[in-house]
DNA sequence: TCCAATCAGTTTATGAATAAACCAATTGCG
DNA sequence: CGCAATTGGTTTATTCATAAACTGATTGGA
């Protein structure tokens, strides 16, 4: 397997391996997103819907731009997101001042008992190459590389 | 033994792990897309057509079935990078029987020869919490996840 | 006091990616 | 034969996500 090996220039190891890790995150992104989706189908519910679920349930008195930071998307993005999954009656907004406050309704709570356990299950059996040391160790780098 | 709470961490440590890396990952992937994407930008160039830029730049007689299936993407996806990218002038598509072979225009050689060393240095850059031996690690254990 | 800066959220236009249906050519096999 | 399955690519409708510009409200200095 040297597909990516393949020379993208003459440079140092330091900068290939940089590339390498690059390619193989956008893959393995790439990959997961798709099957994640296509498993959420199930609940009519995409991937990026079910991030909100869950970070929503998990944390009280979140705004919204505390969320776009916790998963790392813009504000816009959020706001479009949210707006659909209120329609769905999954969320509510309470506004406070200028500031914007996320819960789940009784229908979302529900939701996130039914499928958060259900989508857990399945997102551990995507890494289910690797043991509990490896996956604790993946972990580890991947929290390291985002400071 | 559904006695979860609002908390993913009520399962066993495996799938709380499988969960906190698919999160993780998420994350790391929308950053950088992000940053690449600015970084792409003196030259006018997406992440994802950097991506097609170096594939077929270091693959011959590569078909528009393989480019997919090595970047992780569907063909439909590949049809419209490419018409894009031919209309920029930096690809060809030459067809012989069914099957289109791609290849790099003399303006794409340039390009790639131009930008890969400078985007190689700059996707290091973003790994620079890691020192070398954790890069490799890391990389082994993702490659790992995809068998 | 007033004006610039900031902050939370929204809007708009655009690009990336998908799934699913489709076309045309080739092949396999009953 | 003849027809179904496969293969490579395209099209279409839809969802995600972004950047950038915007609104309105608040605040902090000169």
């Amino acid at each position: 397997m040297k597909e990516n090996t393949t020379n993208p220039s003459a440079s140092n190891n330091e900068e290939r391996l940089g590339l390498m890790l690059w390619f193989r995150i956008t893959r393995i992104y790439n990959q997961s997103i798709r099957e994640s989706n296509q498993h959420l189908k199930k609940w009519n519910l995409s991937a990026a819907q079910f991030d909100i679920l869950v970070q929503v349930g998990s944390h009280e008195r979140l705004s919204q731009q505390e969320l776009a930071n916790k998963l790392f998307v813009t504000k816009g993005n959020i706001t479009q997101l949210l707006r659909k999954m209120e329609e769905l009656g999954l969320i509510k907004r309470e506004q406070e001042w200028k500031t914007k406050y996320l819960s789940l309704t009784e229908e979302g709570k529900e939701f996130f008992h039914e499928v958060v356990p259900k989508q857990e299950h399945f997102q551990a059996s995507q890494f289910a190459n690797l043991n509990e040391t490896e996956k604790q160790q993946l972990l580890d780098l991947l929290s390291k590389v985002q400071k």
